[in-house]
DNA sequence: ATAAACCTTAGAGTTAAATCTAAGGTCAAG
DNA sequence: CTTGACCTTAGATTTAACTCTAAGGTTTAT
């Protein structure tokens, strides 16, 4: 039996996130002792372990909710339904890695076209291209700072 | 001159976000009406244009206050400092991707595992494998759903 | 016996970016 | 002159997952 700060130390987290977990219905100890204190049993170690898991490979702890509801219910569900709730947890995080993605792109295009110097920002490509519409398309400055490493060609968008 | 509600649809927000935004510094109208109505010139609209576009690339409210206010005072900024703001949103983002596809190779392997069939979860790889400490490594299940085409030769990891 | 380290509870605070509510004022059309 | 769309304010609520506070009880070691 482990008392909450030393199952939290053993799984690395703190006290507090058990209480939570557990006034969330995820994992209560399996007993109290006399005065009261929580006492964690090997079997609720593992259950955390296994939420903790969860928690790794994206699950929300309401997800991880029901993904213990079936562990413990197993013959009365399908392989379908779980692997049907890893799907659609791939999807979100596919769709969130192309929303991403696309910040990315934008931002490093941003970045590129900005010299980065000590210049003065008055012509900086970034601040202009966040104040006007235009998508910034290549990699040099409309102002010079007077160095010839700094070319001004620039094929706007077609 | 726009009526909060104007600008809001022109620019397809809620007429809520731009109180939010004024309440937050980031957007005032340079007019009220007699009777107290927000009026926003074409300035107000292009500032909140220029709000949205660095939203779209994934700057939070207070990153934008930070653009804003360079943006208003440009000669006292250089372009190394507005560089570097793109830049450390460029690695936050970057990072955010990487912990997504940690996530998302993690749910592949388990999608992977998992037969998906309407058979019995009571052997689901991907339980047995939020149970235990092993990763999933190949695409087969423990259980044998009697038919040949799920594979049960299965190398863990050495 | 007393201090340090641990535990208990209920409930409030955090973060971001809105979104909603209530109670009321304004404006144009018919 | 009334309906309905629009506007005002201050303040509460939402979401997720904690994190912290206050006020006190318990255990362990010296
Ligand atoms: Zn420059
Ligand atoms: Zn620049
Ligand atoms: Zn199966
Ligand atoms: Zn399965």
């Amino acid at each position: 039996m482990y008392r909450i700060g030393e199952l939290a130390k053993q799984c690395e987290v703190k006290a507090d996130t058990l209480r939570f977990y557990e006034k969330h219905g995820l994992l209560s100890p399996s007993m109290r002792s006399d005065s009261g204190y929580r006492l964690y049993s090997e079997q609720d170690a593992e259950r955390l372990r296994f939420i903790l898991r969860a928690k790794a490979v994206g699950f929300t702890l309401s997800e991880i909710t029901e993904l213990l509801s079936i562990d413990l219910d197993k013959s009365n569900w399908a392989c379908a339904d779980v692997k049907g709730m890893v799907d659609i947890k791939l999807a979100n995080v596919e769709e969130k890695i192309a929303e991403l993605n696309h910040f990315r792109v934008s931002l490093q295009r941003l970045s590129d076209a900005c010299c980065g110097g000590p210049e003065s920002a008055e012509h900086c490509s970034i601040l202009e291209a966040l104040e006007s519409n235009v998508e910034v398309k290549c990699e040099n400055h409309s102002h010079d700072h007077g160095e010839t490493e700094y070319k001004t060609s620039c094929k706007l968008k077609g």
